[in-house]
RNA sequence: GGGUUUGUAGCUCAGCUGGUUAGAGUACCGCGUUGACAUCGCGGGGGUCGGAGGUUCGAGUCCUCUCAAACCCA
């Protein structure tokens, strides 16, 4: 074995052997128990960023633990055909060629776009792999492949014929740079300071006025209304009457609405339906016409009278020219508020008025609601259960359709001889109301989230009953992030219910986002993202799903520090170089009965018992990151740092046959169990390890999960503390005192308690090679102490290093003093305590027998460091 | 405006249902290289847990208010 960890030269080859030995797959088999995920399917056109990593991690730790636990694993992986993304991507493309979509037509651009799917989609999974993701390949999908297709179909025309889907005239969110609609959630609302225009209305047959606040002046062109609030004192006596629009001329209704807020400008709002989802809504209650004054490029149109042709923040500076001086104006305020952008392109998305696809959300709500509340599907960590429901609860009808060629064409045909809409699961030939062949399928095509909100279902073969949705579905937990929520898996939720009658998922594990170091989110503008596998190139795959799980806690989100790589990557080598010392002692290795164990030996293992129940009840609660600390924690700090140091001299010794091969053995059976327990969270090195390791099997992956050993000797396990308490304080006394680590001395302990003192003595092999003892000697109770003495003093043992001319006899005495005055301010507090009658009345009985021993053993310390420093002084 | 999260050592983070002298990594200081590892070992300094109040025998850990930051929704 190489003297370090060298990931880019294991990882490659074992990937490569788990795929080609089928270990990722998994059969149909009713005789085992099932857990399976379905993977967020990432964009095709994407490339694996750390977010994906993240994830992806958290899977594969669940899989591959579930899968050695002997669950019949699955782990679907797939491809999302991300409409815009995708279509805007050829698109940039067709423009580099001088050419465009509309030159090519809708057939040939789909021709292109699957094209260019086919030759770029497979990079990300071919990331995933770099990373050891453990996905069955074998049912890898794509949300555009036939039978996801199929799903979408089925789906689309069950919920239209239950009048779950309806075309209707609605406002929309529009993006006048990608040209079509996107939903609610698309549209990321961008904190901006804008200006608050107060404008003077004129009311009709009155010289009276009323001034309204406006973020959008532009808009007043497509005005309907001004509304009030039916209680304001301050309008009652104009509700009703009329106003005439500026530069218009038209004439307009003052209506009451409790919709306006009073507090905010004037407590006057103007009213444009055509052009704010609010207005929209009032205008309906009040049947209001609705006037658009932009086109699809969001530039003035014809009912914008001379501003036809500018665009829309163009024509705003021009109308204010015009407000003011008509003296319209009255003032202008600066005014902060949040800006709805295209979550694509940034652009300022426009509201308006079209005709659209949309699914109403109400009914389909209410299941999603209720699993939560009964407890049938839960959020991890339980937080976002609130979230969710507040987004459910809350919901509007969901706009589905999308002004772009690639996606589900929506499943719905026109007649141009009757006019009839027909909607059907299997293309139709003629108009089954007329008998008409002339029919025009609907231009547009589905959000792509509707594709993807069947996706536990529809990869596993839905509609059809297959054997793998008997099996798989409901699958056991979804991993995702906490910024697709509403997105992805709210939908799957209503989804599921309303077409399999039961949830897609009893959890849904939420991870947060990875930041860059300064806290902001990773984005391409800003140029601070990190490729992982660049990381994984320079630390390797390990080092970066280690890193990714542990520094966090569930839920919260994760800022990446490049120095963390490189204290894990120091980590997986630790791990490498342990094993590989257990490894060059194990060459005469035969597996044969164990003679005594020592007291180290009783302790590792009690040790490692309690780690692994640790580790995997951490592992059940989603608790990643805690059971790769508990890991770490015990690999460098007992494994490394002490047991391995404590089975040299017997691994050393050749007159000792049956103690070596004792500790050998342990030292197999440790190491081996704890590569199990690591192999989840790094699989490419503790496979290499493994496989050259002493043990039967093919892969460290396809192994059971170990079992905690019923095996806890508390008795080992408090002894051992105080021997490694001892050589601490020794070795704490020799750098005190600079005594250079080659330099060996005498060590003289005193201990009254028999099994300390029996503990102690048995422990001086030890003593003497891990504090550099010369000698070490145990005193009676009634030796004579020595005078030039260093010394340390422990609850019922006391330890002299007589360092004769080494010393400095003043820093000793403080060393004493320093030591007193801890132990003297701590008696204090616990003095405090004890005579206090409420806690000793209303403290658990077992707290107080505690403190009171604790008291008691402070006292004895302290008189003994007192005597010690008045022996000394006297000297 | 509503909501969520975060605020613990210079930095990055742990700290479960309240109960010893609040932990780790990293950085820093001192010492150290003959057989696992200098991507290492040993030792050390450093925080009273954003602030105020409250509940309690006892609070970093519960409650209220408050300050600051991030995010979500409107």
């Amino acid at each position: 074995m190489a003297k370090a960890y060298d990931s880019s030269q294991v990882e490659g080859k074992w990937y490569q052997f788990w795929e080609e030995n089928g270990f990722f797959h998994s059969e149909v088999d009713e005789k085992k128990n099932p857990f399976s995920i379905v993977m967020p399917p990432p964009n095709v056109t994407g490339a694996l960023h750390l977010g994906h990593a993240m994830d992806g991690t958290i899977q594969d730790i669940l899989t591959r633990y579930k899968r050695m636990r002997g669950f019949n694993t699955l782990w679907l992986p797939g491809t999302d055909h991300a409409g815009i993304a995708t279509q805007a991507k050829v698109e940039a493309q067709l423009v580099k060629e001088g050419t465009s979509r509309q030159e090519l037509g809708r057939e040939k651009f789909l021709d292109r776009v699957w094209e260019w799917k086919n030759q770029y989609g497979g990079r990300i999974t071919q990331q995933l792999r770099r990373l050891g993701a453990s996905c069955d390949w074998e049912r890898e999908r794509f949300t555009m492949d036939e039978g996801c297709s199929r799903a979408v179909r089925e789906a689309f025309v069950t919920l239209y014929q239950k009048g779950l889907i309806y075309r209707g005239n609605y406002i929309v969110n529009w993006c006048p740079k990608c040209h079509t609609t996107i939903s609610d959630i698309e549209v990321e609302h961008v904190d901006s300071e804008g200006n608050l225009y107060h404008l003077r209305y004129p009311v009709k047959d009155s010289d009276e006025t009323l001034i309204v606040a406006t973020t959008r002046p532009e808009t007043m062109l497509g005005d309907t209304a001004v509304a009030v609030h039916p209680e304001d004192e301050r309008y009652q006596h104009l509700i009703g009457k009329t106003l005439i629009l500026p530069l218009v001329g038209r004439e307009i209704p003052i209506i009451a609405d409790e919709y306006v807020d009073r507090e905010f400008g004037t407590g006057a709002v103007k009213i444009t339906p055509a052009h704010d989802p609010n207005d929209f809504e009032i205008g309906l209650r009040h049947q209001l016409p609705q006037i658009a004054v932009m086109d699809k490029e969001a530039k003035m149109n014809e009912h914008a009278g001379k501003y036809l042709g500018l665009d829309r923040f163009e024509a705003r500076k021009v109308i204010v020219e015009d407000l003011k001086a008509l003296g319209v104006l009255v003032k202008i305020d600066a005014h902060a508020h949040a800006v709805g952008e295209c979550y694509r392109c940034a652009t300022v998305i426009e509201p308006m008025v079209s005709k659209q696809w949309f699914v109403k959300m109400e009914p389909l709500a209410k299941p999603a609601i209720e699993v939560i509340k009964d407890g049938r599907l839960g959020f991890v960590p339980d937080r976002f259960d609130k979230i969710y429901l507040g987004w459910m609860e809350n919901i509007r009808d969901w706009c589905i359709s999308r002004q772009l060629w690639w996606g589900h064409r929506i499943p719905v045909w026109y007649c141009d001889d009757c006019g009839q809409e027909i909607c059907a699961k299997e293309d139709p030939t003629s108009c089954p109301s007329c008998g008409g062949v002339h029919l025009k399928q609907d231009p547009d095509v589905l959000d792509t989230w509707f594709s993807s909100g069947l996706w536990p279902f529809s990869t596993m073969g839905w509609p059809e009953k297959t054997p793998e949705l008997k099996q798989f579905y409901p699958t056991s937990v979804l991993v995702t992030g906490r910024d697709i929520i509403f997105f992805w898996v709210a939908r799957m939720i209503f989804m599921a219910m309303e077409f399999k009658k039961e949830v897609p998922f009893p959890k849904v594990m939420i991870h947060g986002l990875v930041l860059d170091s300064k806290g902001r989110k990773m984005s391409k503008s800003l140029g601070n993202g990190v490729d992982p596998i660049e990381v994984i190139e320079q630390y390797g795959a390990d080092t970066l799903r280690f890193m990714l799980i542990t520094g966090n806690t569930p839920g919260n989100d994760l800022r990446f520090h490049p120095e963390r790589l490189e204290a894990t990557r120091n980590f997986c080598n630790k791990i490498w170089n342990a094993s590989r010392f257990v490894l060059m002692n194990l060459e005469d290795y035969e597996a044969g009965p164990r003679g005594e164990l020592t007291l180290a030996d009783r302790w590792i293992l009690t040790r490692y018992a309690s780690m692994v129940e640790k580790t995997t009840e951490a592992l059940e609660s989603f608790d990643l990151g805690e059971a790769g600390r508990i890991l770490y924690e015990f690999i460098w700090n007992e494994f490394c740092d002490w047991y391995i140091e404590l089975s040299k001299p017997r691994l050393y010794n050749k007159e000792d046959a049956l103690a070596r091969h004792t500790a050998q053995s342990i030292l197999l059976e440790v190491l081996e169990g704890t590569l199990r327990l690591l192999h989840p969270f790094m699989p490419f090195l503790t496979e290499e390890i493994w496989q050259n390791l002493p043990v039967e099997g093919v892969s460290i992956m396809m192994q059971s999960w170990p079992e905690a050993p019923a095996y806890h000797e508390e008795d080992a396990v408090r002894n051992m503390t105080l021997l490694m308490d001892a050589i601490k304080a020794i070795r704490n006394i020799r750098a005190e005192m600079k005594v250079s680590p080659g330099q060996k001395v005498e060590i003289l302990i005193l201990a009254a308690d028999p099994s300390q003192r029996q503990v102690l003595e048995q422990g001086k092999a030890d003593i003497l090679k891990l504090a550099g003892g010369a000698s070490v000697e145990l005193l009676e109770a009634t030796a004579e102490k020595p005078s030039q003495a260093a010394s340390a003093v422990l609850e019922g043992v006391e330890i002299y290093l007589p360092l004769k001319g080494l010393m400095d006899l003043d820093k000793e005495v403080a060393r004493l003093e320093k030591e007193i005055a801890l132990v003297g301010s701590e008696q204090k507090v616990l003095e405090v305590k004890l005579n206090n009658p409420g806690f000793v009345g209303k403290a658990p009985a077992a707290v107080v027998a505690k403190e009171r021993e604790r008291a008691e053993g402070l006292a004895a310390r302290k008189i003994a460091l007192e005597e010690r420093l008045k022996e000394l002084q006297q000297s």
